[in-house]
DNA sequence: CCGTGCATGTAAGCAGTTACATGATTTC
DNA sequence: GAAATCATGTAACTGCTTACATGCACGG
């Protein structure tokens, strides 16, 4: 141990779903996926990975919690927990936006082949962000709404309207762009 | 020899942007970082790397092009470097959108600590926008404009205005959300 | 008793980043 | 003469994903 002066981003992830109410790693996992996911993706084995080191270094409690012969570990943060991830939203080093995206960079190149392709390609970027938004008012949303109330933090809720808003803002690029372009194509 | 059946999604990167007429490794460089950087990121390592297994694979022909005692090594495209680009271009398996966003993450868990803290991020995230959108106005879309000439393409400028916007984008949410929490600070 | 969900991981591997190394040419 | 830019990589590492492994509990 530790020397636990700065938290790490994906530590502090999953530091702060435990500060939310997520008990075991199974959960965080869940949590996750209806959350922060869109944003800051982790699976199960960083998940249980960073929970072994974040109470190796004293900033969460674990006890064993079997239900039956189920196995179950439920954490819960320590105070000097609560103090690292506070000192970990409060740093203000510059973050980068990261963006990946195979259909943006097809696009790109689309003047490679003939337009028709182009045309397909921005339509899966608008199906894809169709899909996202069906993603987050099914699930996302009303998760972070429950969030609210379960535990009387808002920012889950603003941060999930900025992904529906942005899938939005993105079918609607995708539309001035198709007129543009002059569409000549059925919708 | 060999199944280059299908691309990766690097591999058609360093490709296209020979095929978009850069012709070393380090032009290549040099393009990446005004256009498709922000949407796909790749270093010095990787490019060459990449530019390595296509020559390989017989869809770049390289020929060593010293300038005076300084190696260098240009590239064109192969019939089959063509035909491969555009098998890619016009594959339809569906592309994830990724974002990883360190400044997002801080803002949802902002609930843990004071509510100065909440808005000193979402100034950094629309600092940040700010930022990007001079780079974009100074470097990106002026590189994008001369792509339109020198290669008669005009995607590459239909995404870097979609880079663009998106900033604005972001920048206009931060004014929303800090609306809604009732802004008490000057600007 | 069968499928789904709960629950916890390990092992292997890959993609990508960081740091380093080298040196020539051009511009101020 | 110094600094910036051109030019090409290698080595080591890290973070993350994929695939696998295991088995209980519960609803139908």
């Amino acid at each position: 141990m530790t020397a636990s002066r700065t938290l790490s981003n994906t530590a502090a992830a999953v530091l702060g779903m435990v500060n939310l109410g997520a008990r075991s790693g199974y959960q965080i996992g869940r949590a996750v996926e209806r959350s922060v996911r869109f944003f800051w993706a982790l699976g199960p084995p960083q998940v249980y990975a960073e929970l072994k080191r974040l109470e190796a270094d004293g900033l969460l409690e674990g006890h064993d919690d079997a239900r039956g012969h189920r196995a179950r570990r439920v954490f819960t943060p320590t105070a000097a927990g609560r103090a690292a991830l506070e000192r970990w939203l409060e740093q203000d080093d510059e973050q980068p936006l990261e963006l990946r995206d195979a259909e943006l960079l097809r696009l790109f190149f689309a003047d490679a082949t003939e337009p028709q392709v182009a045309h397909a390609r921005i339509d899966a970027i608008r199906a894809r962000s169709r899909r996202a938004i069906e993603h987050f008012d099914r699930a996302i949303l009303p998760a972070a709404h429950r969030t609210r109330t379960d535990a009387q933090a808002q920012y889950p809720e603003h941060v999930a309207r900025f992904g529906r808003e942005l899938h939005e803002f993105i079918i609607a690029w995708c539309d001035r762009l198709d007129n543009e372009l002059g569409v000549d194509r059925q919708r």
